[in-house]
DNA sequence: AGTCGCCAGTAAAACGTTTTAATGGCAATA
DNA sequence: TATTGCCATTAAAACGTTTTACTGGCGACT
């Protein structure tokens, strides 16, 4: 054991294995061969000393840090609060565990304010992106950084490599099921930002009223204020006397707005109006009764990125686009067939 | 603009500014004084030539590098599955704000079984550990190699600095609602593992049944098979004839496998039975009726810790226990009185 | 005038590792 | 025997920053 007062290096090795500071790097990455009977004498010294690899002075040396971050724009979740960090969160969950297996750890940049500046302070040999906007500031000062980066989700022109997120799929997932459900008429009400799951429904929703002849009528509300925007939305719509059985809004904040303003109108869902939102997060499962939406198999789309992004890290390759697994429906009670 | 081939280092700057790589940083770190106009000369080389400084270089240099971890235990997270999950992500969540606002990256462990080997190759100033048991080789670890730790809960002889949660009174807070509710004779359905939770549920409940003269009825089932142990219990108890109107069962995995016996024997909840448990997530949530729960305020304990762990990091000094803010019932259905 | 102390700046060392180019030994080949 | 080639090893350079110890200049105070 070696005193307390020196960190112990790896010439201390060297000098008490009697070999040089090379050979004992060589002996602890597996670079170059190195006798066995070295090795031994190597690892004794190791052991002996109570040896502990500086990683600064490594990831210096080597330029790599083994560490990836895992990041939210900021405008969207500001503009979705607690959800979106739930989403975040779901997907570091799985992401950690994934970057783990590749001896990569994983660090969390919270959606917030300051998350832009912090970013220029934090090592990472790559990032995570999730469901960036169009012209995202935070996928700018990374592909500026020259930093890898895989997207989760994002709009068409997104630079660089790309998991995608169905976001089609999912949107023609729930209005099928509206219908299967027995809504003969339902508003969609969605956010107005130009974000790729936003537009994916309106299309979606669009083509299927032209489809079946079902009359369109599509409400916008500004993400930054979904909550009490959707409610009013709802009121302003049973004041003018729209008849509608059914509500499609995927933004889950909006959705809390919605059934807010069901009950306080006495609606009941399902029997009267049947509603359906898109993350199954903490708000879809929390609400009464219990909201249908879809399982976007995050894990699994955490772990295909990570491992992606590593791929990118490692091969020095571009990348392009990847999809998803299929996401699949999980009806609840607020659209169940009576 | 500077060629792609070569990296921009300090020295380049300083050549630019004419000055030396030394006034370069201090003028950047601003630990001394440096002249208004070199440093206006400084600033403009930086942006010239595309400047970032190499972190890697920066850390090995200062020791620092500016990254805290979060961590949790090994045998409880396989024991409780994803609840545990759930748990720690939502401590991480708040405790990555609390850090990148003192500029600090937050690293997700997660609690799966290679992490700790990983552990040896992230570097890291300092560690949250989330509730560690008695002789954690995480814990044992991170103390063994000299890196700060603050533990978030654990047992009573922890090492170092921790945020206690403040166990006794959340077992007093469901205890006594419980009986507030109407139960009159309630079972305790707890894991079998000393973990300090577990303890102060059974300790807070013989007290409150010696007190109040309730029979006492404390069932141990093993963390391993949580939800089917749980479920085996209640029917075990039904079927020996037992007669309860309420069940405190405090790990949530477990309140799962209850209200699932209780389905299963077309018992209802809250008006036969009524049914608390601790942790307000996922479980809690989802289930049906939704499940009396305790507000255990993570995200102000998140906070409280990690500034903790920055402090001590920075001072160096070794910390003792600080207290958590207090905790509050959520109620719920599944306790209502009717 | 001489001394002191401060100021802004510099040159060089230091951090601990990995990598490169060189070395000596040894066996196989010519 | 001389050449070749491989092997395990080494000495030294390199990574890019911060820090230390030193320097010259300047103003203020004795």
């Amino acid at each position: 054991m070696q005193a307390l007062n020196k960190r112990v290096t790896v010439v201390d090795v060297a000098r008490a294995a009697g070999v040089s500071p090379g050979t004992v790097s060589n002996a602890l990455s597996g670079k170059r061969r190195v006798d066995a009977d070295t090795r031994t004498r190597i690892e004794a010294a190791i052991s002996d000393l109570g040896y502990r690899s500086n990683l600064a002075a490594r990831h210096m040396r080597t330029g790599q840090t083994n560490t990836i971050a895992i990041i939210s724009t900021m405008p969207a979740a500001v503009a979705a609060g607690s959800s979106k960090l739930g989403f975040m969160m779901e997907i570091a969950a799985s992401a950690a565990a994934a970057a783990m297996q590749r001896d990569t750890a994983l660090i969390l940049v919270p959606p917030i304010a300051s998350a832009m500046d912090a970013l220029r302070s934090m090592a990472m040999d790559g990032a995570l992106v999730v469901e960036p906007e169009t012209g995202d500031p935070v996928l700018a000062y990374l592909v500026g950084a020259g930093i890898p980066t895989v997207c989760i989700g994002g709009p068409e022109g997104t630079t660089g490599a790309v998991v995608e997120l169905d976001y089609t799929t999912i949107a023609r997932l729930l209005i099928d099921h509206l219908r299967d459900a027995g809504a003969k008429c339902f508003p969609l009400i969605v956010g107005t930002s130009p974000r790729p799951g936003n537009l994916a429904f309106k299309t979606a929703y669009r083509e299927m009223c032209a489809r079946v002849g079902m009359e369109e009528k599509l409400i916008e509300v500004p993400e930054a204020r979904a909550e009490s925007g959707a409610a009013d939305a709802v009121t302003q719509l049973l004041r003018t006397g729209y008849r509608f059985d059914g509500i499609l809004v995927p933004t889950d904040a909006m959705a809390t707005g919605v059934m807010q303003a069901l009950r306080a109108h006495q609606l009941d869902v399902p029997t009267q109006v049947k509603v359906a939102t898109r993350y199954d997060g903490f708000r879809a499962r929390t609400e009464t009764p219990q909201l249908t939406a879809v399982d976007l198999k995050l894990d699994a789309v955490a772990t295909l990125a990570t491992n992606y992004l590593l791929d990118v890290i490692a091969d020095g390759t571009k990348g392009g686009r990847i999809s998803c697994p299929e996401p699949s429906l999980i009806i609840r009670a607020s659209s169940r067939q009576q």
